[in-house]
DNA sequence: GTCTATAAGAAGATAGAC
DNA sequence: GTCTATCTTCTTATAGAC
C-alpha cells in the first residue's frame, strides 16, 4: 500500500486476475491486490467500487481472451481433429501452472458455484465458449450429439487438469493429455 | 444460537460435516454451525478449540466412512470388474447431491489447496484412499501401470462430477458414468 | 486520480459466570 | 457443558483532503 503506481483499470484488473487465479478469490482480499498493483485500498475503490465488481472486469477480460483465442485457433488450424488437438494441448503448454494452482476457469467456478449465483453465471460463460466452439467441431466430424462430445472431451480435460492438480503431478497429466489425444485419433 | 441441544462432538462434526459440503469450507462460519446444532459459538469452542480443528474432526470421519465403505464393498463385490463398476455406481446414486454441490472430496481439496496446506494433507488422504482401493483391483486385473490405471478413473469420475456440477445436468453425469462403464467393459 | 482516515461489520477465538 | 459478553483482527467500503 506504498509506492507510486499508474493505475489503469486494465493494470489493476490483470495483478486481480493473477492473485485470484492463483490465490482464489474468497482468499483475495482487496488491500492485497492494491498492494501488489501499488495503489492504496481508497484508490482501487476509486476504480472499481466493490470486490464483485472487479470479478467481473476479470472474468469479462478472461472472456475476451478466450474469444481471442478461440479465433486464432480457428485460423490457424483449418482440420477439424487439429483444432480439438489444440484445445487438449493447452493443458500441455499450462502444465506448470495447472499442477500448482489448477484451472482458472475449473477453480473459480467450483468456488463461485456454491454461493455468489450472479458471478457465478459470468464464469460459466468461460466454460460455455470453450464447449460450443468445441460443439461446432463435433458438427463438421458428423456427429449427430456434438454437444455431449464437446461436454465429454472438457469433462476429461478437467479431470485430467483437477486431478493432477490435486496430486501435484506432472506426470499424470500428460499421461491423461496422451488418452485424450488417442480419443480424438480414435473419433 | 438459541434453543437447547446435547452437543456431542459427533453431533456438531456430523452437522459441520453437512454444512461444509453444502456451502464450502471458507463459506461457512463457526457462527452458522453452532446455530444449525443449536448451541452458542462459545459452547462450540468449548468442544473444537478452532475452525480447523473443526474441520480435522470432519475429515477424519469422512475418512472413517470411506474405509468402512470400501471394505463393504470389497466384501459384497468378489469379480475385480464388479467392484469398479460399483465405483462408478456411487456417482449415479449421488447424482442428485453431486449435481447440486459437485464431489464433497474434490471441492474440498480445491478450496484448501490454494493456501491452508496443513489441511490439505488431511483431504488428500481421502482420495488417496480410492486410489489406492482402485489400484489393488487393477494389479489384480494384471495391469502393470495399475496406478495410471487408477488415477485415469479418478480423473474420468471427478471430471464428470465437475462439469456435471458446473453445468448442473444430470443427463451429462449419466452419460459420463455409461461411457466409464463401458471403458471397463473394454479393458 | 490518489491519498489518509475511518466507519461498519463479520469472523474466529477467549474469559468468566452459571 | 453451556451460556453471555468481550476482544481482536480482518475485510469491505466510504468520506473527505490534496
Amino acid at each position: 500500500m506504498t509506492q507510486k503506481g499508474n493505475a489503469s483499470r486494465e493494470r489493476i484488473t490483470a495483478i486481480a486476475n493473477n492473485l485470484i487465479y492463483t490465490k482464489g478469490y474468497n482468499q483475495t482480499s482487496v488491500a492485497e491486490v492494491a498492494d501488489a498493483v501499488g495503489i492504496t485500498k481508497g484508490n482501487l475503490n476509486y476504480h472499481f467500487r466493490s470486490k464483485d465488481d472487479l470479478l467481473q472486469a476479470v472474468i469479462a477480460n478472461r472472456i475476451t481472451t478466450i474469444i481471442a483465442t478461440l479465433q486464432q485457433w480457428d485460423h490457424d488450424y483449418p482440420q477439424a481433429k487439429s483444432k480439438l488437438k489444440r484445445f487438449v494441448q493447452m493443458l500441455r503448454s499450462e502444465e506448470e501452472s495447472i499442477v500448482r494452482y489448477g484451472c482458472p476457469m475449473g477453480s473459480l467456478n467450483v468456488e463461485l458455484g456454491k454461493d455468489q449465483l450472479p458471478l457465478k453465471d459470468k464464469a460459466w460463460q468461460m466454460f460455455d465458449l470453450y464447449q460450443k466452439w468445441l460443439a461446432k467441431i463435433f458438427v463438421q466430424l458428423g456427429y449427430k450429439n456434438s454437444k455431449s462430445m464437446s461436454k465429454h472431451l472438457l469433462v476429461m480435460a478437467q479431470g485430467a487438469a483437477l486431478m493432477s492438480y490435486i496430486y501435484s503431478d506432472k506426470k499424470l497429466l500428460r499421461e491423461e493429455c496422451d488418452r485424450i489425444e488417442e480419443w480424438i485419433d480414435s473419433i
